[in-house]
DNA sequence: CTCCCGATAT
DNA sequence: ATATCAGGAG
């Protein structure tokens, strides 16, 4: 089946994407649980190579034990271990998590930042991390999201080839206007999880057949 | 590029 | 059995 669709990456394209995944899931939000920057934060990095519900299984505990920064900053590196242990990669998130706090209490009085040029100082945290913190904590907009799904459909949808992660952002953001960059990658790890699974794409029932170039129909 | 890593879908 | 899950560091 040969690609008859508007060409990929071109302005015809992007917007039927947009307005097609706009009305399948008009309500698209990050589903990770949290009432703070901090909480959003630590949640964020448990995400890594995770599904959502596995790390909002372990966070209500964690949340009521590790109240502020300083807390994190203080417990020790097994103990912590054990507190996010069925996240997976757990040896390097409670590494990561102790360092990250103990930055924000030494530069930040425990406080998260609030700008992608202080947050990716963070270590640990990179421009998918930082980027989802600003939209969902602060309601800043400074990049586009791009995790495995994002990555993902857009190299189905020929909006980019990179595999990198901060060179996909980089062209995403020159293709898609900035006035999507809040809401549709949302849409589009619904739709990655949803339709276009990474192992098993189900393209028959997908409604961006008609311009999608990798579709198999 | 490799490594980290438990849980789940296929 | 194996690929994959809202990644990032060395």
């Amino acid at each position: 089946m040969v690609y008859t669709g508007p060409q990929p990456g071109s302005s015809e394209q992007i917007s039927a994407i947009v307005e097609e995944l706009r009305g399948l899931y008009p309500q698209a939000r990050y589903e990770l649980n949290f009432t703070t920057p901090l909480e959003l934060l630590v949640a964020t990095i448990l995400a890594a190579q995770c599904t959502d519900e596995r790390v909002n299984a372990v966070t209500p505990q964690l949340f009521a034990k590790y109240r502020s920064a300083q807390d994190y900053a203080q417990v020790g590196q097994e103990e912590l271990e054990q507190d996010v242990k069925s996240t997976g990669f757990y040896r390097n998130k409670a590494k990561t998590l102790r360092a990250v706090c103990q930055y924000l209490v030494d530069h930040y009085h425990g406080e998260v930042p609030q700008s992608i040029d202080e947050l990716v100082k963070l270590p640990g945290v990179a421009r998918k991390t930082a980027n989802v913190v600003l939209v969902n904590a602060f309601g800043v907009t400074e990049g586009f999201i791009v995790d495995t799904h994002v990555g993902r459909v857009s190299k189905r949808l020929g909006w980019t080839q990179h595999e990198d992660a901060a060179r996909a952002e980089q062209e995403l953001m020159r293709l898609i206007p900035r006035s999507e960059w809040s809401s549709l990658p949302h849409r589009m790890i619904y739709h990655g999880r949803a339709t276009c699974a990474a192992r098993k794409p189900r393209c028959t029932s997908c409604t961006l057949v008609a311009y999608c170039p990798s579709a198999i129909i």
